[in-house]
DNA sequence: TAACAACTTTGAACAAGTTCAATATTTACC
DNA sequence: GGTAAATATTGAACTTGTTCAAAGTTGTTA
């Protein structure tokens, strides 16, 4: 029913890579100015200089365009954050640093990110948020907050769940990002400091044995619910 | 840019409602034995004994059917909520009947659901969860909660947060019910139980003088994130 | 270098959502 | 009953994502 979004198996020829990497730039370049409805595949193939099959070539579909970018944006928000947290000196700068980072790097790309977001909802989909295709890119950011947290003295069951939280808390405040039309998304940009503030002052009392039966509970209803596994299909 | 999906403000011939709801039936008919994406308008016209052009004078476009099917949907979950509140001896009964009887109007729709939640990260979207065009829908819904809460002792901040709140919780299970492949989506049925058992047990503790200060702190975010409002646009 | 296979490119054709000018039908009013 | 305005209906045409067979190009091997 869909085509999966990844690129050919088979060797390419020298150039191939970057005539790739050029029609994926030009539909981007597009996409931004111009809105991912409004682009089309024709637009695309000429404004790279190439003939409408050529690009399909290089892409099975409109959407594994943008499949390839989500591949990039993951790529390079793990490399950002890594980076950040080089220099970051405590929990707060690093759940900053991992969160701040994602939107850097998706600041200019509001409308590429809703043609992301439009498939979320269908689990078969190469780009379902919590479908199977897309486990890997989620693994990954799962365990960019579990290497934030990696410092944290924290008891087993929290320290098991808390990434996939924090990922989860990461896809909400991108559903807000999108909605967000204040200027450079500065109120995006508030709401991350003040969930990770909220975050770290409480963690002590998150923790606090008083809170143990509750935790203990929701803990079990997510677990019940198979939204603890790595926040994928709700039946594994 | 998007067509909106309300009816046609002129006046119509006596048979026209009636046509008009035939479509609609048809279309969900075919929506449901073979995917929004499968079917198509063709099919939906000469299912309806109609031309294709006859379809687009009753629906201007074919997400226009889906948003009537929402209508609907909205509509009958009140009735049926509403309905069980009268029999409902306490806050758990009301809270899961408020969440029962919304995967009850959906129980065989999820294909339809799908189509519908394509749309939500798309602010200007006629579709859009949280866009100012479903804001009277919304409204609606998050009333239906408030009316669940009525009869609670409950600390006057929580009071104005609290129905937003399970309108949260009411959207994040229906996104679970939509990637719930369990037998009668069973699932789905149990995390309702368990969320509102833990929300129903906790109360004491949620309200309490001890977590105020915590409780301002989340309420003073969500509310300078303009969550709270009626969970619409973050820039209303 | 010739021949072959693998990789690229092309443009025509198809499917499905949508638009629209033309036509048919009904209703309102005289 | 006749007629004009309003309402319904039609199907052809347009747009855009996608497919595909054919043709072009490049690298490899004998």
């Amino acid at each position: 029913m869909f085509k999966t979004a990844d690129r050919r198996a088979v060797p390419q020829r020298a150039g191939s890579e970057e005539t790739r990497r050029m029609v994926l730039e030009t539909a981007l370049t597009l996409f931004r100015r111009n809105g991912f409805e409004e682009t089309t595949l024709r637009d695309i193939a000429a404004a790279a200089d190439l003939s409408l099959g050529a690009a399909y070539y290089y892409f099975p579909s409109k959407e594994a365009i943008v499949g390839a970018y989500y591949d990039y944006v993951q790529e390079k928000h793990v490399a950002l954050a890594r980076g950040a947290f080089e220099t970051a000196g405590d929990l707060r700068e690093r759940l900053r640093a991992a969160l701040h980072t994602k939107i850097d790097v998706m600041q200019h790309d509001r409308q590429i990110l809703r043609a992301l977001f439009r498939y979320g909802g269908e689990p078969d989909h190469p780009l379902a948020w919590f479908g199977p295709a897309t486990r890997a890119q989620r693994r990954l950011c799962i365990d960019l907050f579990a290497e934030a947290l990696a410092g944290e003295r924290l008891p087993e069951d929290v320290r098991d769940a808390a990434p996939v939280l924090l990922w989860t808390l990461h896809m909400g405040i991108l559903l807000y990002f999108l909605y967000d039309s204040s200027t450079g998304q500065r109120r995006t940009r508030r709401l991350i400091d003040a969930a990770v503030g909220f975050v770290v002052d409480t963690r002590r009392v998150a923790v606090s044995p008083l809170l143990r039966p509750v935790r203990r509970r929701v803990l079990n209803i997510l677990r019940d619910a198979g939204l603890l596994v790595t926040a994928e299909a709700a039946n594994a």
